[in-house]
DNA sequence: ATTCTATCGGAAATCGATTTCCCAGCCTGC
DNA sequence: GCAGGCTGGGAAATCGATTTCCGATAGAAT
């Protein structure tokens, strides 16, 4: 068994309560008592039970991460919130505990608010705007502050840390109508992702204020299974009586993945069809031609979630949070002037 | 305040250790008042305060995972190390902690251990093997249940799960070597990464087997910033007098960065030299032409790491948990027969 | 000189569960 | 008919810290 404060408090003839006073910076210990306990707690390796401190301060210290790996392993976007949360909170004394079997159970939620096991929230799955405001009703009752990630929330009330989508849509299309495309095939993305609704604006938003009609034929939604995302929206723009002189797809392994069938096909990229993804994953700029796509801060968009919830739980009654961060055109090989534009 | 046991005590009249009984499928409890305490709970919404069970139990359900976010990010090693271990903590009812600054920090891992925070702790981050034993020593010391990640030790009593580094290097050298290769360059690993002699063994095996003579001048080390891994090695062995005609880089995204390289120099791949890389990232199957390289089952090895841990916490004596994990070949395009051969 | 007020430090309550201990009643076996 | 063993349930101890409350001392103010 290890040191406690009643182990100090014998060792020193001096009460506990002194001793954590002395410990804990607060007044009415005399600084050579002070002193005294301090170079005692070392000597002796003591540090506190953090299950007795949590029960009594009624607080933990942690942060909870809910979230739905398989869904995020499309586009590798944990690999670099997570660090950036994890960076963020042990920078405030924080930790991050993670909860990867939660998502969408709010039953078990719940349960996590009531054993008070954590101080706050993140809440980063896909799901729609419904589900969203019910947990965080839900969240509300329990008194537990909470944040939700990766999209804007359109609710004056609730916490969100986003990139904007709706600004990465319309650069990616300003920057191909800037070459001269004006048919220009959108890729949905599936319906679990809440953040479709904002891409999709974004990219009729660029048509419109270039004045270009908005084609339904041009929008495919993307509701198979991940392996044929790409293939299936391919064929379908392809097989259009004026099809699309580029696309662009909802993610960059989508992509990429139709980057390669395009090769198959005889279909040049980007001299018969510009082609752009959405994330700037590590592989869209190693392929042939690289990938123009839209990278978002994710690492800062974690610590921007963190620091935004720590706000939250020092001062319950901040009005909420809501951060917005500007996301970056990555312009490269696979989209290139619209060569059939002259025809 | 939320509800609690004492909450339930009033509202039902029967005592709190019976409550505590009844909830935790103990003896002494008729199934009456057993069913009646149950239906309570879950009506008034009932959970148990987090920090007074661990308190009262000396447990936490949680494990730590202490890792070194910056090294790591090399190779999307965490990208799915983490999902495999927090999917088995939570089949298990345990939760992951992320530590993500104290890699290197004894004390303060001390410190861990002594708060009690966590009942297990697994650590993930490269060191030397001597660092290694102090740091088991310490946990040990502290009665703190451990498990290293992600290299085989040479040490009967440390727990590990380690990927096969010597069957991975050695795979990729005999298929160099069945294509006709004899002098195959080898990048050895940045000096923290510990795994890096058993890599260099492998090749060495591998060679040795085929009779083929060790030569110092195509093993270059890698203590370089994680810029220019790839160019500074390009530039040693194309600068050597009988150059090799294929090399084994240490991992993927050095590979990819010269496949670039050798694009630019008129270097044709798999032509004129072959190339290889290790670790099977996405990006490796993207790139044109698609890397040959070597997968490391990961996201099990995350699993088993949990689950070893569990079986320390669960029984202190049991003997060490150590595991190697095989590896798989993935032969692509980068590498082909040594066309210089029969010259 | 006496009261007032800070300051120091200790005793005890508290946080919310689990666990131990004990008592009362009942059943069994001899 | 009685000792001994179970069973159900409650009282109280316990886990290890923090916090509140209070008494004692010392110095300042009147």
């Amino acid at each position: 068994m290890s040191v406690t404060i009643k182990d100090l408090s014998n060792a020193l003839g001096v009460s506990r309560s002194t001793i954590s006073k002395a410990l804990n910076d607060r007044p009415y210990v005399s600084p050579d008592t002070k002193a005294r306990v301090l170079r005692a707690a070392h000597e002796l390796g003591y540090q506190p039970s953090a299950a007795a401190r949590n029960l009594r301060r009624q607080r933990t210290d942690k942060i909870g991460l809910v979230v739905n790996y398989p869904i995020y392993r499309v586009s590798d976007f944990l690999a670099e919130l997570i660090p950036g949360m994890a960076s963020a909170s042990e920078a405030s004394k924080y930790n991050l505990i993670l909860y990867t079997s939660l998502a969408g159970k709010a039953e078990r939620i719940k349960s996590l608010c009531r054993s008070r096991e954590v101080d706050g929230i993140i809440i980063a799955w896909p799901q729609g705007l419904g589900e969203t405001v019910a947990l965080s009703q839900l969240m509300t009752e329990e008194d537990m502050p909470h944040i939700f990630l990766p999209r804007r929330l359109p609710h004056a009330d609730l916490s969100y840390v986003a990139t904007d989508h709706v600004q990465g849509a319309r650069l990616l299309t300003e920057h191909l109508i800037a070459l001269g495309h004006r048919r220009i095939g959108f890729q949905r993305l599936p319906e679990v992702f809440e953040t479709d609704h904002d891409r999709h604006a974004g990219y009729a938003q660029a048509l419109q204020e270039a004045q270009i009609p908005y084609d339904p034929c041009l929008v495919i939604s993307a509701n198979a299974s991940a392996e044929d995302y790409g293939e299936r929206a391919l064929n379908t723009f392809t097989a259009l009586p004026n099809p699309p002189t580029a696309i662009l797809f909802f993610t960059d392994p989508v992509a990429i993945k139709v980057l390669s069938l395009a090769k198959g096909r005889g279909i040049r990229v980007p001299q018969d069809l510009s082609i752009a993804g959405y994330d700037g994953v590590l592989s869209s700029g190693v392929t042939e031609p690289a990938l123009t796509t839209v990278r978002q801060p994710t690492s800062r968009m974690g610590e921007l979630a963190v620091d935004s919830l720590l706000r939250l739980i020092a001062n319950g009654s901040v009005e909420p949070q809501q951060h917005i961060l500007p996301v970056e055109l990555i312009a490269r090989g696979s989209t290139s002037l619209n060569l059939r534009a002259r025809v």
